[in-house]
DNA sequence: TGAAATATAACCAATATGGTCTTAATTCAC
DNA sequence: GTGAATTAAGACCATATTGGTTATATTTCA
Protein backbone atom coordinates (compact mmCIF):
# COMPACT_ATOMS: atom_id res chain seq x y z
CA UNK A 1 0.00 0.00 0.00
CA UNK A 2 2.77 2.70 -0.85
CA UNK A 3 3.43 4.87 -3.88
CA UNK A 4 6.43 3.53 -6.02
CA UNK A 5 9.36 5.71 -7.12
CA UNK A 6 8.05 6.01 -10.56
CA UNK A 7 5.16 8.12 -8.92
CA UNK A 8 7.51 9.43 -6.81
CA UNK A 9 10.14 10.49 -9.55
CA UNK A 10 6.87 11.64 -11.81
CA UNK A 11 5.67 13.68 -9.52
CA UNK A 12 8.75 15.25 -9.18
CA UNK A 13 9.44 15.83 -12.67
CA UNK A 14 6.59 17.46 -13.10
CA UNK A 15 7.04 20.03 -10.65
CA UNK A 16 10.60 20.77 -12.20
CA UNK A 17 8.33 21.74 -15.45
CA UNK A 18 5.97 23.94 -13.63
CA UNK A 19 8.53 26.00 -12.33
CA UNK A 20 10.19 26.71 -15.75
CA UNK A 21 9.05 28.37 -18.71
CA UNK A 22 6.63 26.67 -19.72
CA UNK A 23 7.95 26.94 -23.68
CA UNK A 24 10.99 25.44 -23.55
CA UNK A 25 12.00 22.34 -23.75
CA UNK A 26 13.93 21.34 -20.63
CA UNK A 27 16.16 17.92 -21.16
CA UNK A 28 15.35 14.97 -18.97
CA UNK A 29 19.24 15.02 -17.35
CA UNK A 30 18.62 18.16 -16.40
CA UNK A 31 15.69 17.16 -14.33
CA UNK A 32 17.48 14.49 -12.74
CA UNK A 33 20.33 16.13 -11.41
CA UNK A 34 18.60 18.57 -9.95
CA UNK A 35 15.49 16.22 -8.43
CA UNK A 36 18.12 13.50 -7.69
CA UNK A 37 16.26 10.87 -10.44
CA UNK A 38 18.31 8.10 -11.61
CA UNK A 39 18.48 9.58 -15.19
CA UNK A 40 18.02 6.14 -17.48
CA UNK A 41 14.84 5.03 -15.33
CA UNK A 42 13.50 8.68 -15.62
CA UNK A 43 14.14 8.25 -19.61
CA UNK A 44 11.43 5.10 -19.06
CA UNK A 45 8.95 7.47 -17.03
CA UNK A 46 8.17 10.42 -19.25
CA UNK A 47 7.22 8.33 -22.20
CA UNK A 48 4.17 7.51 -19.45
CA UNK A 49 3.68 10.98 -19.12
CA UNK A 50 4.09 12.07 -22.72
CA UNK A 51 1.48 9.09 -23.80
CA UNK A 52 -1.31 10.08 -21.62
CA UNK A 53 -0.71 13.97 -22.59
CA UNK A 54 0.81 15.36 -19.47
CA UNK A 55 3.98 16.07 -21.44
CA UNK A 56 4.93 17.04 -25.09
CA UNK A 57 8.85 15.68 -25.67
CA UNK A 58 10.70 16.79 -28.94
CA UNK A 59 13.72 14.56 -30.32
CA UNK A 60 17.36 15.58 -31.52
CA UNK A 61 19.11 18.91 -30.78
CA UNK A 62 17.13 21.77 -28.91
CA UNK A 63 14.77 18.92 -27.96
CA UNK A 64 13.07 18.10 -24.78
CA UNK A 65 10.15 17.75 -22.86
CA UNK A 66 7.08 20.62 -21.49
CA UNK A 67 4.65 19.97 -19.97
CA UNK A 68 1.73 19.77 -22.77
CA UNK A 69 -1.33 21.63 -20.74
CA UNK A 70 -1.60 24.28 -18.25
CA UNK A 71 -0.28 22.78 -15.04
CA UNK A 72 -3.23 23.98 -13.93
CA UNK A 73 -4.90 21.56 -14.99
CA UNK A 74 -2.90 18.33 -14.36
CA UNK A 75 -3.62 17.00 -10.51
CA UNK A 76 -1.12 15.00 -8.62
CA UNK A 77 -3.38 12.08 -9.00
CA UNK A 78 -3.39 12.90 -13.05
CA UNK A 79 0.36 12.22 -12.86
CA UNK A 80 0.78 8.99 -10.62
CA UNK A 81 -1.98 7.10 -12.40
CA UNK A 82 -0.32 7.87 -15.53
CA UNK A 83 3.02 6.04 -14.32
CA UNK A 84 1.50 3.40 -12.01
CA UNK A 85 -1.89 2.94 -13.72
CA UNK A 86 -5.28 3.51 -12.18
CA UNK A 87 -5.46 3.05 -8.35
CA UNK A 88 -7.34 -0.06 -7.12
CA UNK A 89 -6.68 0.09 -3.57
CA UNK A 90 -8.37 -3.56 -3.23
CA UNK A 91 -8.76 -6.28 -6.13
CA UNK A 92 -12.18 -6.37 -5.89
CA UNK A 93 -12.68 -3.16 -7.14
CA UNK A 94 -11.30 -3.49 -10.30
CA UNK A 95 -13.99 -6.06 -11.86
CA UNK A 96 -16.81 -6.94 -9.83
CA UNK A 97 -16.21 -10.66 -11.43
CA UNK A 98 -12.92 -10.40 -9.66
CA UNK A 99 -14.70 -11.75 -6.07
CA UNK A 100 -17.44 -14.06 -5.84
CA UNK A 101 -18.66 -12.26 -2.62
CA UNK A 102 -19.19 -8.55 -4.26
CA UNK A 103 -23.43 -8.48 -4.26
CA UNK A 104 -22.99 -8.45 -0.30
CA UNK A 105 -19.27 -7.73 1.05
CA UNK A 106 -20.05 -4.82 3.36
CA UNK A 107 -15.78 -4.49 2.81
CA UNK A 108 -16.65 -3.66 -0.93
CA UNK A 109 -17.93 -0.36 -0.10
CA UNK A 110 -15.67 0.41 2.76
CA UNK A 111 -12.67 0.05 0.02
CA UNK A 112 -14.59 1.87 -2.62
CA UNK A 113 -15.23 4.83 0.11
CA UNK A 114 -11.56 4.61 0.96
CA UNK A 115 -10.76 4.70 -2.22
CA UNK A 116 -12.77 7.89 -3.20
CA UNK A 117 -11.78 9.40 -0.56
CA UNK A 118 -7.81 9.13 -1.42
CA UNK A 119 -8.33 10.03 -4.97
CA UNK A 120 -9.61 13.15 -4.06
CA UNK A 121 -7.15 14.48 -2.00
CA UNK A 122 -4.84 14.06 -4.56
CA UNK A 123 -7.39 15.48 -7.27
CA UNK A 124 -7.37 18.37 -5.83
CA UNK A 125 -3.95 19.70 -5.86
CA UNK A 126 -2.64 21.22 -9.33
CA UNK A 127 0.71 20.62 -10.22
CA UNK A 128 0.74 24.68 -10.58
CA UNK A 129 -0.74 25.08 -6.72
CA UNK A 130 2.18 22.47 -5.91
CA UNK A 131 4.94 24.08 -7.40
CA UNK A 132 3.94 27.49 -6.33
CA UNK A 133 3.87 26.81 -2.80
CA UNK A 134 7.45 24.93 -3.16
CA UNK A 135 8.85 28.22 -4.73
CA UNK A 136 7.87 30.31 -2.41
CA UNK A 137 9.00 27.88 0.63
CA UNK A 138 12.29 28.11 -0.86
CA UNK A 139 12.35 31.87 -1.49
CA UNK A 140 11.64 32.18 2.03
CA UNK A 141 14.18 30.23 3.07
CA UNK A 142 17.06 31.56 1.62
CA UNK A 143 16.38 35.20 2.87
CA UNK B 1 -1.02 1.18 -4.20
CA UNK B 2 -3.12 -2.21 -2.91
CA UNK B 3 -4.11 -4.32 -0.28
CA UNK B 4 -2.56 -7.11 0.14
CA UNK B 5 -3.72 -10.90 0.04
CA UNK B 6 -2.90 -10.85 3.55
CA UNK B 7 -4.94 -8.12 4.73
CA UNK B 8 -7.47 -9.25 2.64
CA UNK B 9 -7.53 -12.75 4.30
CA UNK B 10 -7.14 -10.91 8.05
CA UNK B 11 -10.60 -9.58 7.31
CA UNK B 12 -12.20 -12.68 6.01
CA UNK B 13 -11.33 -14.28 9.21
CA UNK B 14 -12.22 -11.74 11.48
CA UNK B 15 -15.52 -11.19 10.27
CA UNK B 16 -15.87 -14.82 10.21
CA UNK B 17 -15.23 -14.97 14.06
CA UNK B 18 -17.53 -11.36 14.86
CA UNK B 19 -20.39 -14.16 13.07
CA UNK B 20 -19.87 -17.13 15.36
CA UNK B 21 -20.88 -17.22 19.10
CA UNK B 22 -17.51 -15.04 20.09
CA UNK B 23 -16.85 -17.69 23.14
CA UNK B 24 -16.06 -20.76 21.24
CA UNK B 25 -13.08 -21.70 19.44
CA UNK B 26 -12.92 -21.74 16.26
CA UNK B 27 -11.17 -24.02 14.35
CA UNK B 28 -8.55 -22.45 11.71
CA UNK B 29 -9.59 -25.01 9.05
CA UNK B 30 -12.89 -23.96 9.34
CA UNK B 31 -12.33 -20.44 8.45
CA UNK B 32 -10.27 -21.22 5.90
CA UNK B 33 -13.37 -23.53 3.80
CA UNK B 34 -15.92 -21.79 4.42
CA UNK B 35 -14.09 -18.32 3.09
CA UNK B 36 -12.01 -19.52 0.63
CA UNK B 37 -8.72 -19.06 2.07
CA UNK B 38 -5.70 -21.17 1.63
CA UNK B 39 -5.05 -23.18 5.06
CA UNK B 40 -1.46 -22.98 5.68
CA UNK B 41 -1.38 -19.42 4.59
CA UNK B 42 -4.65 -18.31 6.92
CA UNK B 43 -1.98 -20.16 9.63
CA UNK B 44 0.67 -17.68 9.21
CA UNK B 45 -1.56 -14.78 9.58
CA UNK B 46 -3.31 -15.46 12.88
CA UNK B 47 -0.24 -15.76 14.54
CA UNK B 48 -0.29 -11.89 13.60
CA UNK B 49 -3.70 -10.91 14.82
CA UNK B 50 -2.96 -12.62 18.44
CA UNK B 51 0.33 -10.55 18.65
CA UNK B 52 -1.63 -7.25 18.62
CA UNK B 53 -4.63 -8.67 20.83
CA UNK B 54 -6.66 -8.83 17.93
CA UNK B 55 -7.99 -12.76 18.66
CA UNK B 56 -6.92 -15.49 21.28
CA UNK B 57 -5.60 -19.03 20.53
CA UNK B 58 -5.56 -22.20 22.80
CA UNK B 59 -3.47 -24.64 21.53
CA UNK B 60 -4.44 -28.54 21.55
CA UNK B 61 -7.64 -30.20 21.67
CA UNK B 62 -10.80 -28.12 21.77
CA UNK B 63 -8.62 -25.17 21.13
CA UNK B 64 -8.75 -22.82 17.80
CA UNK B 65 -8.98 -18.98 17.72
CA UNK B 66 -11.84 -16.19 19.06
CA UNK B 67 -12.03 -12.72 19.25
CA UNK B 68 -9.69 -11.72 22.14
CA UNK B 69 -12.05 -7.86 22.21
CA UNK B 70 -15.55 -6.98 21.55
CA UNK B 71 -15.62 -6.69 17.14
CA UNK B 72 -17.70 -3.32 18.23
CA UNK B 73 -13.69 -2.12 19.39
CA UNK B 74 -12.06 -3.64 16.12
CA UNK B 75 -12.16 -1.28 13.68
CA UNK B 76 -10.64 -2.55 9.78
CA UNK B 77 -7.83 -0.47 9.73
CA UNK B 78 -7.04 -2.28 13.17
CA UNK B 79 -7.28 -6.05 10.97
CA UNK B 80 -5.01 -4.32 7.88
CA UNK B 81 -2.09 -2.71 9.90
CA UNK B 82 -1.68 -5.74 12.19
CA UNK B 83 -0.97 -7.99 9.34
CA UNK B 84 0.53 -5.38 6.99
CA UNK B 85 2.23 -3.24 9.16
CA UNK B 86 1.40 0.50 10.01
CA UNK B 87 -0.05 2.18 6.53
CA UNK B 88 2.48 4.79 4.71
CA UNK B 89 1.52 5.38 1.38
CA UNK B 90 4.43 7.24 0.69
CA UNK B 91 8.08 6.65 2.32
CA UNK B 92 8.49 10.36 3.35
CA UNK B 93 6.01 9.87 5.89
CA UNK B 94 8.18 6.94 7.77
CA UNK B 95 10.26 9.32 8.95
CA UNK B 96 11.44 12.62 7.91
CA UNK B 97 15.11 12.18 6.98
CA UNK B 98 14.23 9.82 4.83
CA UNK B 99 13.78 12.72 2.42
CA UNK B 100 15.92 15.89 2.14
CA UNK B 101 12.93 18.13 0.87
CA UNK B 102 10.81 17.11 3.72
CA UNK B 103 11.15 20.45 5.22
CA UNK B 104 9.70 22.27 2.14
CA UNK B 105 8.33 19.54 -0.09
CA UNK B 106 4.58 20.53 -0.92
CA UNK B 107 3.82 16.95 -1.93
CA UNK B 108 4.72 15.68 2.18
CA UNK B 109 1.57 17.79 3.41
CA UNK B 110 -0.64 16.04 -0.10
CA UNK B 111 0.88 12.77 0.97
CA UNK B 112 -0.31 13.22 4.90
CA UNK B 113 -3.27 14.39 4.29
CA UNK B 114 -4.30 11.92 2.01
CA UNK B 115 -3.00 9.27 4.02
CA UNK B 116 -5.27 10.85 6.84
CA UNK B 117 -8.15 10.46 4.77
CA UNK B 118 -7.84 6.48 3.47
CA UNK B 119 -7.23 5.71 7.45
CA UNK B 120 -10.03 7.93 9.00
CA UNK B 121 -12.37 5.84 6.31
CA UNK B 122 -11.08 2.32 7.81
CA UNK B 123 -10.87 3.52 10.56
CA UNK B 124 -14.74 4.47 10.96
CA UNK B 125 -16.48 0.90 9.93
CA UNK B 126 -16.43 -1.83 13.03
CA UNK B 127 -15.79 -5.32 12.58
CA UNK B 128 -18.99 -5.93 14.58
CA UNK B 129 -20.79 -3.65 11.94
CA UNK B 130 -19.51 -5.34 8.61
CA UNK B 131 -20.23 -8.59 9.73
CA UNK B 132 -24.05 -7.26 11.03
CA UNK B 133 -24.43 -5.91 7.25
CA UNK B 134 -23.16 -9.12 5.64
CA UNK B 135 -25.47 -11.85 8.26
CA UNK B 136 -28.42 -9.10 7.07
CA UNK B 137 -27.50 -9.25 3.21
CA UNK B 138 -27.11 -12.76 3.33
CA UNK B 139 -30.32 -13.29 5.20
CA UNK B 140 -32.44 -11.09 2.87
CA UNK B 141 -30.79 -12.67 -0.02
CA UNK B 142 -32.05 -16.22 0.98
CA UNK B 143 -35.65 -15.49 1.45
C1' DT C 1 26.30 14.65 -42.43
C1' DG C 2 26.97 14.87 -37.58
C1' DA C 3 25.77 16.16 -33.08
C1' DA C 4 22.12 16.33 -29.80
C1' DA C 5 18.31 14.78 -27.98
C1' DT C 6 14.39 11.29 -26.81
C1' DA C 7 12.32 6.29 -27.57
C1' DT C 8 12.35 1.55 -27.19
C1' DA C 9 13.51 -2.79 -25.79
C1' DA C 10 16.36 -6.18 -23.68
C1' DC C 11 18.42 -7.34 -19.66
C1' DC C 12 19.24 -7.88 -14.59
C1' DA C 13 19.61 -7.97 -9.38
C1' DA C 14 17.06 -7.52 -5.31
C1' DT C 15 12.89 -7.72 -2.87
C1' DA C 16 8.13 -8.79 -1.90
C1' DT C 17 4.31 -11.78 -2.40
C1' DG C 18 1.75 -15.75 -1.76
C1' DG C 19 2.15 -19.63 -0.83
C1' DT C 20 3.68 -24.98 0.95
C1' DC C 21 5.82 -28.20 4.02
C1' DT C 22 7.98 -29.92 8.13
C1' DT C 23 8.63 -29.93 12.75
C1' DA C 24 7.61 -28.24 17.26
C1' DA C 25 4.70 -27.13 21.20
C1' DT C 26 0.24 -27.33 23.73
C1' DT C 27 -3.92 -29.09 25.47
C1' DC C 28 -7.56 -32.21 26.49
C1' DA C 29 -9.57 -36.81 27.16
C1' DC C 30 -8.86 -41.31 28.38
C1' DG D 1 1.29 -40.94 30.68
C1' DT D 2 -0.32 -41.61 25.82
C1' DG D 3 -2.41 -40.15 21.88
C1' DA D 4 -5.22 -37.25 19.22
C1' DA D 5 -6.24 -32.57 18.15
C1' DT D 6 -4.96 -28.26 17.57
C1' DT D 7 -2.02 -23.90 16.87
C1' DA D 8 3.07 -21.96 16.29
C1' DA D 9 7.20 -21.31 14.06
C1' DG D 10 10.40 -21.60 10.68
C1' DA D 11 12.46 -23.29 6.47
C1' DC D 12 11.71 -23.39 1.84
C1' DC D 13 10.19 -21.96 -2.84
C1' DA D 14 8.20 -20.18 -7.32
C1' DT D 15 6.63 -16.08 -9.36
C1' DA D 16 5.92 -11.24 -9.97
C1' DT D 17 7.24 -6.59 -9.14
C1' DT D 18 10.41 -2.96 -8.53
C1' DG D 19 14.06 -0.17 -9.68
C1' DG D 20 17.12 0.11 -12.19
C1' DT D 21 21.16 -0.28 -16.45
C1' DT D 22 22.68 -0.84 -21.08
C1' DA D 23 22.49 -0.91 -25.97
C1' DT D 24 20.42 0.38 -29.96
C1' DA D 25 17.24 2.94 -32.63
C1' DT D 26 15.03 7.20 -34.13
C1' DT D 27 14.30 12.05 -34.76
C1' DT D 28 15.68 16.85 -35.32
C1' DC D 29 18.37 20.80 -36.10
C1' DA D 30 22.39 23.18 -37.88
Amino acid sequence: MQLTMSGEYAIRAMLHLAGEDLNKNVQIQDISKKWDIPENFLRKIIPLLAKVGLVMSVRGSGGGIKLAKSPNKITALDVIEAVEGKIFLNKCLFSDDICDRSDWCSMHEVWEEAQESLKNVLKSKSIAQLSATNSERIKNRSQ
